[in-house]
DNA sequence: CCTACCGATCGGTAGG
DNA sequence: CCTACCGATCGGTAGG
């Protein structure tokens, strides 16, 4: 309720009194769970860094080809996506607001940490692909930044479409398999034809 | 002034006051030029979309190869984005924010407005590349939408790393140039080795 | 979990 | 362009 909220308004556009009212309470009763307008936006936000990463960490270490293994991780991250919208947006409003500056070194600090972790299993992986042969001998790091903006891409596709009413999405159906072909088509070490 | 304040704190996060004393001013002598608080978010956020189609626009139709011209294209995005980071922000929080709904109608038929007119152009571009073979038999689609996920990677990480440090930004030096490589790589028709 | 209330600030207006 | 001011709402507290 209260992420959904944060997500769609913002933390200065939400009031306290508004999620109260969501959950069919008064105002002063949030006080009972957080002390601050502050503390519930950090908890609800933890709650979502914390529900994203887990939905998309399984993935990357399984079994197959690396291709197999990169494309499953982008369907756990797309359903996910899909599926739980406005937890995406919320991260993004957290990461790009900076509501008073004593609430951001907290949030900071908590993406810092996912991001570190994130990018080391990228890195892993990636090292992998190309010591295997299966991925384009390129520069880790530069894998590793590709693949964030291609999900960063597909991301904001996702939360810019959740307020104005934008023509196709790049989620829409399985369209986004169609950029994963391209993506990986980039990156791989042997090009077959598109066609 | 305003722009950097509504792109940095959002609409609601951002006081008149607060512009006023930006600018100089008092609040109540911002009336002067403009109606409402509302007014003036559109005006600003008008402004900056013109800003961000024109420096954006001319290379597409240049000469030169298709890579090349959509290689320029790019340039001309990236160059955009590092000199108005807050520009681009306030268009993100414009496409974001759903303030209060009155606003939601005027911005989103503003944003459609130059959408469309992009996405032609795109459309355009890609399928000449394809009937000249230089980019691979892809639906033209798939192509466009393919460019608009890869730009939005980028300009989001453009815009993440304003609020809170990040590590290593896709935009950092020529980093992006990289990138663009391995998406060329993806959509070319002849498909030659990375290294 | 509530009612009642606090000072501060919000967008906006009156009047000059 | 200003000072002075409006009612409404903000985050938060007192006290039960």
């Amino acid at each position: 309720m209260a992420s959904r909220l944060f997500a769609e308004r913002g933390y200065a556009g939400t009031s306290l009194a508004e999620i109260a009212a969501g959950l069919g309470i008064r105002k002063p009763s949030l006080y009972n769970y957080y002390a601050s307008k502050d503390e519930l936006f950090v908890a609800v936000f933890e709650a979502s860094i914390r529900d994203w990463s887990q939905a998309t960490r399984p993935a990357l270490d399984g079994e197959g080809s690396f291709r197999q293994r990169l494309e499953s991780h982008l369907r756990s991250i797309v359903s996910f996506a899909v599926d739980n919208p406005h937890t995406l947006a919320l991260c993004r409003e957290a990461l790009r607001n900076q509501p008073n500056g004593a609430i951001r070194v907290r949030i900071d600090e908590l993406v810092q940490r996912q991001e570190l972790d994130y990018r080391r299993r990228l890195r892993s992986f990636f090292e992998n692909g190309v010591a295997c042969g299966e991925i384009a001998p390129v520069p880790v790091s530069v894998l590793v930044l590709s693949w964030q903006t291609f999900i960063d891409g597909l991301i904001s596709a996702r939360i810019l479409e959740l307020g104005s009413l934008r023509g196709q999405s790049a989620l829409d159906g399985d369209l986004y398999l169609e950029l994963w072909r391209l993506f990986w088509r980039g990156i791989a070490a042997s090009q077959e034809d598109i066609a």
